[in-house]
DNA sequence: TTACCAAATGGTATGGGTACCATAGCGTTT
DNA sequence: AAACGCTATGGTACCCATACCATTTGGTAA
């Protein structure tokens, strides 16, 4: 490998006037600097990271953890996270836990070894631990999608709650009165809130909520199937239906389909997340659409300017508007 | 931060000892070993990588430089990507191209400068350049899903020409003469070489090749829609469509909607790459779906077989089949 | 008892780059 | 001519962990 010392060798000079090059500060004579600037293109000299960042303290590296790339609400905040930090010259470390604590503590020591500047992190259920780890380690974390109750940490997530509820009275000034809910895990935050959300409205249009109709579970296909199929098989099945995102929207529309029911004319749906537009060639589903992007961009705006001004203004929430999309989900009753 | 110096000050030992404990080399009683390990875990003390990968020369990062992660085909490769290397505690620094040279020269700097042991790279086309620079500082590198000649490299690609051909065939055993291709940019050889197994195909059932209905174009939507209405508008326009890729294929279908033409009544379609299972309700294309997970996968387990064997037995190129899926777009004429 | 060896531990240099301080030349001010 | 300050350059130590060699202790063989 060629390091500095050979430039200098090669340019007559000291490692530390070739430093002066590289980094453009200190005095260096026109001269000098050309003939550094030689010496670098002859070696193909490149700068070793590894010895700035032990130096400086500072890698320009983040991580970006969260549950799965492969659904694209996350392939799109990733994408978000990789323009924003490209920007500032940052690299982003990819990690996917699978929702798996196992994973998360695992990815969580592997990055703070590597000296990551910062971490961007959708923390598996119930791991505040690994959140306050993470600050202990004096490393900056921003908190994406979910709220964590009980640390004190930025957050970056969009408006589940707000989101629901307006899904929700979109169904009920339809007319509908029975609304089931396929959430996601109990102890997902964002899961309770799209509840609480859909319960708001449905309190507003002066409904019971009927427990029956709400359940929760995991946000993949085969769960939004099969509670799908439980809901068609009620004495008295709901005339809409809610999935929590969109994994389960598809497994609810599968099972319908199946049943040989049309949608909207035989069962309204609605659901949580849009689905990229670019994979559907007509998209008809109702959605409440999280920014995905921005809110990946923006959670790692933040991230780099924490980790630029470590002084400790108090922790941010960022909660994002979703957007009603209205399409042809839904009939009126 | 916590140093193995702070550790050893602690357990009352030399820093050497500490090393010696974490890495489990070398000789040390049992008493020193818990001595320090409680001194570890009192201080939640975390090794440097950085300083490890400039003693060792390696830092267990490869980089994954793609065109885009949110195009479906490469999340699932990157995903491949993160599970092969995660295995062997490497991890992923993802970057995007979106096809642009300067940035693939952009990151190919920075990640040199971060001493990756490893490049995973989807070459920007005509970017041979690169290729030679990578290798010519010594690092590892396969090429993932193109082929560049003029240069030996290590290569894991999908057989483009066999599904190609494999898709046409079945078109023209249906019964169709006049079949379109709608490819991809001229200058990726996943383009030529889907237009030279659809040439093979017509060949092999004696239909004479037709060059108004062979084009090149983007790897975007936008281009299958405009593309697909000026095959419309031909005076004999061909009864079935061949798309390049998924994104082409999305356009050329939303193109047929609008035109009020039924699927596969009206026209037959057969598309290259799959759509992800879990985004569609009812998947009804007939595709050469591409192992992309495996692709990925593979990929990284040989960058990371060369990266531990240096030793450079000849470069390999890896072409993996496609999978004709059969579904109900085309009809028999 | 001496010689020798394994086990246990530490000192120092090293990896690549840069902060900090030192030095020297030269022009300008008084 | 002395004092000063700017420009230009270099020496040394340091960031953190570890390779290499050295040293010490205790035990076993001759």
């Amino acid at each position: 490998m060629t390091t500095i010392r050979d430039v200098a060798r090669r340019a007559g000079v000291a490692p530390i006037t070739v430093s002066r090059v590289i980094n453009d500060s200190g005095y260096v004579s026109e001269k000098t600097r050309q003939r550094v600037e030689e010496a670098i293109a002859e070696l193909n000299y490149v700068p070793n990271a590894l010895s700035q960042g032990l130096r400086f303290n500072k890698t320009n590296v983040i991580a970006l953890v969260l549950s799965d790339v492969t659904n694209p609400f996350w392939t799109t905040v990733a994408r978000g996270t990789e323009d924003a930090s490209s920007e500032e010259n940052y690299s982003v470390i990819l990690c996917n836990t699978d929702e798996d604590v196992a994973k998360q503590d695992k990815y969580t020591d592997l990055l703070l070894r590597r000296q990551v500047d910062g971490f961007l992190l959708v923390p598996v259920s119930n791991t505040i631990d690994t959140i306050r780890f993470i600050q202990q380690q004096g490393v900056s974390l921003v908190v994406l999608d979910r709220q964590m109750p009980g640390v004190s940490v930025d957050t970056v997530r969009a408006d589940s709650e707000g989101g629901a509820y307006e899904l929700t009275r979109y169904l009920t000034e339809l007319g509908h009165r029975d609304i089931a809910i396929l959430s996601g895990p109990e102890d997902v935050s964002t899961s309770t809130q799209r509840v609480a959300g859909y319960q708001r409205a449905l309190q507003h249009a002066h409904l019971e909520v009927d427990s029956e109709l709400i359940s929760f579970g995991s946000f993949y296909q085969d769960s939004g199937y099969e509670r799908t199929m439980k809901l068609l098989a009620l004495s008295r099945p709901p005339t809409a239906i809610f999935a929590g995102n969109n994994f389960i929207a598809i497994g609810m529309m599968k099972a319908l389909y199946e049943s040989g029911l049309r949608i909207p004319e035989d069962m309204s749906v609605v659901g949580f997340d849009d689905l990229p537009p670019g994979l559907l060639v007509r998209p008809f589903l109702t959605v409440a659409d999280q920014p995905a992007y921005e809110m990946g961009f923006r959670a790692t705006k933040l991230l780099l300017e924490r980790i630029a001004n470590p002084g400790k203004p108090p922790h941010q929430e960022i909660v994002l508007p979703t957007r009603l999309v209205i399409r042809q989900s839904c009939r009126a009753i």
